[in-house]
Formats: structure tokens, C-alpha cells, sequence
DNA sequence: TATTGTTATACTCTATAACTATA
DNA sequence: TATAGTTATAGAGTATAACAATA
């Protein structure tokens, strides 16, 4: 026998399609997010909140949603435990009373420092193989497609100072 | 106001990660062939279980649970799907009756190349803003991470003649 | 009456466990 | 007793619908 050698190899066809490798690897690595976060007490999509929050306050909780493509009903739960912890804050908006302003407190600044690091870890470990200029490749191919599907993936033009 | 430039885009943070695009993508992609399979009377699994056989019938459907990383169970209403439809064969092995012996048949051909198209289709779409050189750099780079994570993604040394 | 956030319900998908027949 | 395939059950996750407060 030749235990090297794996038996029962994936098909060809299907290695050789980038739509396959890209749903694969996509999903594999959404659920090593998750994994991680679970294993911290928290959720992956909380790190999605916070770093949104963290560009400012949002004046009502559907503008999160709506940032996120989260749903209205889902967001509650997550808004809640990220409330209980300290990390976020809701406020009743004295014009409007029905809607919830939503904005980052201290504690979640340094929670989203500390997810940053987690992200940060995972993501270097999954693009092991490729180097500095190949994951920049591999980023900008992946913008441009995503942007193509949904203009609301385009970066900010002048992001930094 | 200005209906051009999108009111909820989404962090900066996220969309410069890697991860996280890849991770929207891929899901995105899995979703639209999910969707365009179905559209069919198919299951975007379906194909992947042909395109398996093409290479070689298999022995026992746990062969084909292990290659494509299926669940055992959930493998048998789709080979019930395809045998009904004549595109597979299930015979039982005479020498230890429990295990199934599958294969593809010549009507599960011509719908596989069908399939061929139906995919090709949507990963052109899917992959529109980049031409084919970027594309084929896409490939080799998600392949490479694949390889890191699965060694059962290699592609086979010689794969034509 | 319409909208915001919330809660309750239903539905899908997957993962686990039991079952049958063969060995 | 163990294994291959099958069927049944349970659980998570998601989407839909009803609800209460406010406009």
C-alpha cells in the first residue's frame, strides 16, 4: 500500500474549477471563523458589528442590518449580547422614539482590537502558502469581483488620513 | 440626494480582508449554482457525483461519501434521485452483497456535459471583470491554499494522456 | 395607516442515531 | 460482532410572520 498517496482524491473537473475552490475554501474558512469566535464566547458576526460601528454610530439598527445585509430580526439577538457585555450601546432617538441609535463604548473598542488580532491569526494561517505580494494579488482580484456583483464593496477612495 | 453612491456600504475593515471576501463569495457563488441547479430539477451535489464517476465507477457509495465529503446519508437520496433518472447504475456486489457498486451511465454522460455548460456559465458570469490570464493566477492561488489545507486537492500529475 | 424594533413561528438543512441486510 | 447502506429523528440555523410601540 502507499499511504502517501490519497485514495480517494477529489474529481479533476472539479479541482480544476475556480468556482469550486473558491465555495470550498470559502465555506471552510467561515467556519473556522466561527469555531474561533464560538470558542471566545462570542459570535463571528459581532466582529462584523464592531468593526461597522467603529465608523461611526448608526442612527437606527436597520442601517446595520442593511450595511451588514443582516437580517432585522437576527440582529436583535446579536445586539443584545454585545449591549449586555458593555460594548455597544443603544440609545432611543428623543425624535423618533421608535428607532435605537447604536454606537461602540470604550470596552468594545478594545474587544474589536482583540477580534482584529483573532481575524488577523486565522487569516495568516489559512494563506500560509502565499506570500505578501500573492495575498495582495489574490485581494485585489477577489475586490474586483465583488465589487462587480455589489457596488457597495467599493473601498472608500481616500480611507487613510 | 445622490442615488449613485451607496448610503450603506460596508466597513472598510471587512472589505479589505481577505477572508471576509472570500468567504462572501464563495457563498455567493454556492448560492447562484445552488439556485441554477435547482432552476433544472437538479442539486448542484448532483454534479459533483457525476463528474466524480466520469473518473471510474466506485466500488461502494462510501467511496463516493469520502471523495466528495458528503455525508453517507445524505449520499443516498441523491444516487436515488439519479437512478431514477437513469443518469447512474446501482448493482450489488456479488461477492459481499452489502456494498453497491455505482456507476455512470451513458445518459449520465450527455447530462454531465450539459451540467459542463450550466457551470461554465455561471463561473464566466461570476468571474466577468477579470480576463483570462487573471483568472488562471485566481486558480493557481485558491488551488495552492487548497493543497495546504486538503492534500486530497492535488490534481493529478499527468492528466491528459 | 406605516414604520421600528422585537418576539414567535415555521421551515430547511445538516448531523446523529437507530435499523436492516449482509458478512 | 462489525460493516454498508438506509431510514428516522433531533438540532441548529435561517427565514417568515405576527406583535407592540411610536409616528
Amino acid at each position: 500500500m502507499n499511504p502517501e498517496v490519497p485514495t480517494n482524491c477529489l474529481p479533476a473537473e472539479l479541482v480544476s474549477r475556480t468556482g469550486f475552490l473558491l465555495g470550498r475554501l470559502g465555506m471552510a474558512l467561515k467556519t473556522q471563523m466561527m469555531e474561533a469566535f464560538e470558542a471566545e464566547g462570542f459570535s463571528a458576526y459581532q466582529y462584523s458589528v464592531l468593526a461597522l460601528l467603529d465608523e461611526g454610530p448608526r442612527t437606527a439598527q436597520a442601517a446595520i442590518a442593511d450595511a451588514l445585509q443582516f437580517d432585522p430580526s437576527q440582529l436583535v439577538a446579536m445586539l443584545d449580547a454585545l449591549e449586555s457585555r458593555g460594548l455597544i450601546e443603544r440609545k432611543r432617538d428623543p425624535n423618533d422614539r421608535r428607532r435605537q441609535m447604536v454606537s461602540l463604548t470604550a470596552a468594545g473598542k478594545r474587544q474589536l482590537a482583540a477580534f482584529r488580532k483573532l481575524v488577523q491569526r486565522i487569516e495568516d494561517d489559512f494563506l500560509e502558502p502565499l506570500d505578501e505580494d500573492e495575498r495582495r494579488e489574490l485581494h485585489e482580484l477577489l475586490l474586483r469581483v465583488a465589487v462587480q456583483r455589489d457596488a457597495r464593496y467599493v473601498l472608500p477612495v481616500a480611507a487613510k488620513s
